[in-house]
RNA sequence: UGGGGAGUGGCCAAGCUGGCAAGGCAACGGACUUUGAAUCCGUUAUUCGAAGGUUCGAGUCCUUCCUCCCCAGCCA
């Protein structure tokens, strides 16, 4: 069966594609993803990079890298290692055909040649200033430059002499010749070429004296590779006639541009220089700091490439603009890890915990499971002994109302341990809690209670003798609303707190060989992943994706009505006053 | 204002030639639970930007209007 009977069309380019290979317009499909390399790839790269490759995938196709370098003032190498090394941590291959607009910059110098012969092209003399202030406006027509109707041998030999460096930066350049009266601005002689001295290029250093402009490289690269479908961004619909003109005139196969709406997803910046900023003036650590929606920041945080994929395919390709909640990114996360991570238990904030009826020389080691959503993940030991430690927030001198964790005279059930009843608390002199003590049920190893009674809260633990040290970055949007760029300022928008460094972090001992980039779900929390800086003498993990959390949910509903109520007996009390 | 696009629940998004408004996320109930997680079950659009019209029947066709986005780089 052909591609264009078994491929869904589940989205408005492929049923356009299948149009294509019906219709015969196109045999094949063949697309590519050009990035710009000025910049890391971030998470609206990834959609763009999963249609790309997705769309080639799905026809039996090819998807091409091509970098689209044609700007020297803004490119670097920098950028190309990185952009390859995300491209196939999502999973994709480009085989051989990793191309470079820069590679046709002299087929396309001739092409340049072929439509100054056509009298398509010009060479113009006037300043930047002049081309814009004849540009005309959205209302109003351009004016045509003087030096529209020169000979053809007078633009080839200017056009030639522009290559050989012979002029200035600014001072001339290639114009095609359309329609300075089009009411598409793109089509008022677009300029075609331009002269940059400085910088070098990244791949052909002082080789080219002029550059051509995005509109006169993209179609034409695609069709060098054959490219059928050149899907791009929105902002690109005004020059697909643009696009088409150049391949009209110049007589090539004409790939079929198709536009999509970028991806925007809420409390994050998306522009590449935003994201360069936030690098530049220290708010975040680097491009991968775990807070950046970069790939690498993205990967770093501990996101899976299936994740990412998961979260392209269910935000769906259409052409509205959008605006996409990062909780689905969150929830495309958590449904990959919640099947394949494996539990660990970790203490975040420790509070110690003492068993008084436990003997205090001694240790069990505890079976504990892998993970209870794949049962082949098998079990390990953990150890158990008198003094442990558990998180601060399960305990409760004074427990608010349906707070079922620890508190005096209640059970609970440690994890794969035994059931224990709290007996009492120890205070500093500030009158902090700094010590619980309980009792255990010698008779509930594993957990389980033989007398079927129920114990509604289990807590995570470790054994404060047996337990590891580690640091925890805990991570909360970078942007405390969730359109940062609609003010005059992103930056006013950075949420202060976005980073939180717990380093007195007790985790399980299993923990003790962790390799960077390991991720766990630390139980009853979230899932983690351990940092690049993470070291076996210093075990560094970063919060991925918290777990779904009711209990907060509960408490901060209880506070804001306690504060609702508060500011009602608030109102009243001043009327009454008033009306004293 | 010229040109080009887009409007379907809180957020994405199906819905093609007119025939009972998919699905996911979020939210809210409930069941279950050795993770307040996961899982399961249920609830949430008499209405599709608005108003007219055609039709037995309109999110889909026609008309007018409204709103939002993109284009005036020698950026991509």
């Amino acid at each position: 069966m052909s591609a264009e009977e078994t491929v869904k069309p589940t989205d408005f380019i492929r049923e356009a594609v299948i149009e294509d290979l019906k219709s015969g317009r196109f045999t094949t499909v063949h697309t590519r993803f050009p990035p710009e390399p000025n910049g890391y790839l971030h998470i609206g790269h990834a959609k763009a990079l999963i249609i790309d490759f997705g769309i080639a995938q799905d026809f039996g196709g090819l998807c091409n890298l091509r970098y689209d370098d044609t700007n020297p003032t803004k490119e670097d190498v920098e950028y190309v290692d990185a952009i390859k090394e995300d491209i196939q941590w999502l999973g994709f291959t480009w085989d051989d055909r990793e191309y470079y607009a820069s590679d046709y910059f002299p087929q396309l110098y001739e092409m340049a040649i072929t439509l100054i012969k056509k009298g398509k092209a010009y060479v113009d003399d006037q300043s930047p200033e002049e081309v814009s202030a004849t540009r005309g406006t959205l209302t109003e027509p351009g004016k045509e430059s003087p030096w529209r109707n020169r000979s053809v041998g007078e633009n080839l030999d200017l056009f030639e002499r522009m290559k050989n460096g012979e002029f200035p930066d600014g001072t001339r350049t290639l114009r095609a010749r359309i329609d300075m009266a089009s009411g598409n601005i793109n089509l008022r002689d677009p300029v075609m070429y331009r002269i940059i001295h400085e910088p070098p290029h990244h791949r052909y250093g002082t080789q080219w004296d002029i550059y051509p402009m995005y509109d006169f490289a993209h179609g034409q690269s695609d069709s060098i590779e054959g490219v059928t479908h050149s899907l791009c961004s929105l902002e690109y619909e005004a020059h697909r006639p643009l696009y088409e003109w150049f391949l009209r005139e110049l007589e090539i196969f004409a790939p079929r541009q198709i536009e999509f709406a970028r991806l925007n997803v809420n409390y994050t910046v998306m522009s590449k220089r935003k994201l360069l900023k936030l690098v530049q003036d220290g708010h975040v650590k680097g491009w991968d700091d775990p807070r950046m929606p970069t790939l690498c920041g993205l990967r770093r945080r501990g996101f899976t490439a299936g994740s990412i994929r998961d979260f392209a395919s269910r935000i769906g390709v259409a052409k509205a603009d959008n605006m996409v909640d990062v909780a689905l990114l969150e929830a495309c996360l958590r449904e990959d890890l919640n099947q394949h991570a494996l539990r660990r238990m970790a203490v975040l904030r420790p509070l110690k915990l003492v068993i008084d009826n436990y003997p205090a020389d001694r240790v069990e080691e505890m079976d504990v499971v892998n993970n209870p959503e794949d049962p082949g993940a098998g079990t390990r030991k953990v150890q158990f002994s008198k003094v442990l430690y558990i998180e601060q927030e399960d305990f409760q001198e004074v427990p608010p109302p349906k707070y079922y964790r620890l508190f005096p005279g209640n059970e609970v059930r440690l994890r794969a341990a035994y059931i224990i009843k709290c007996t009492g608390v120890v205070k500093d002199d500030k009158g902090e809690v700094i010590e619980v003590h309980a009792t255990y049920d010698s008779a509930t190893r594993g957990g389980d209670a033989p007398d079927g009674r129920k114990i509604k809260s289990t807590l995570h633990w470790v054994s404060a003798a047996h337990a590891i040290p580690a640091e925890v970055r805990l991570y909360d949007r970078l942007f405390n609303r969730p359109d940062p760029e609609a003010g005059e300022d992103f930056l006013a928008n950075i949420n202060p707190n976005s980073l939180t460094v717990l380093d007195q972090c007790r985790v399980e001992g299993s923990l003790a060989d962790t390799q960077a980039g390991d991720r766990f779900q630390f139980e009853r929390q979230g899932y983690f992943c351990a940092d690049l800086d993470s070291t076996p003498e210093k075990l560094v993990f970063n919060l991925a994706v918290a777990l779904k959390d009711t209990w907060t949910k509960i408490e901060q509903k209880r506070k804001q009505a306690f504060n609702g109520l508060l500011r009602k007996t608030d109102k009243r009390t001043t009327a009454d006053g008033l009306g004293a």
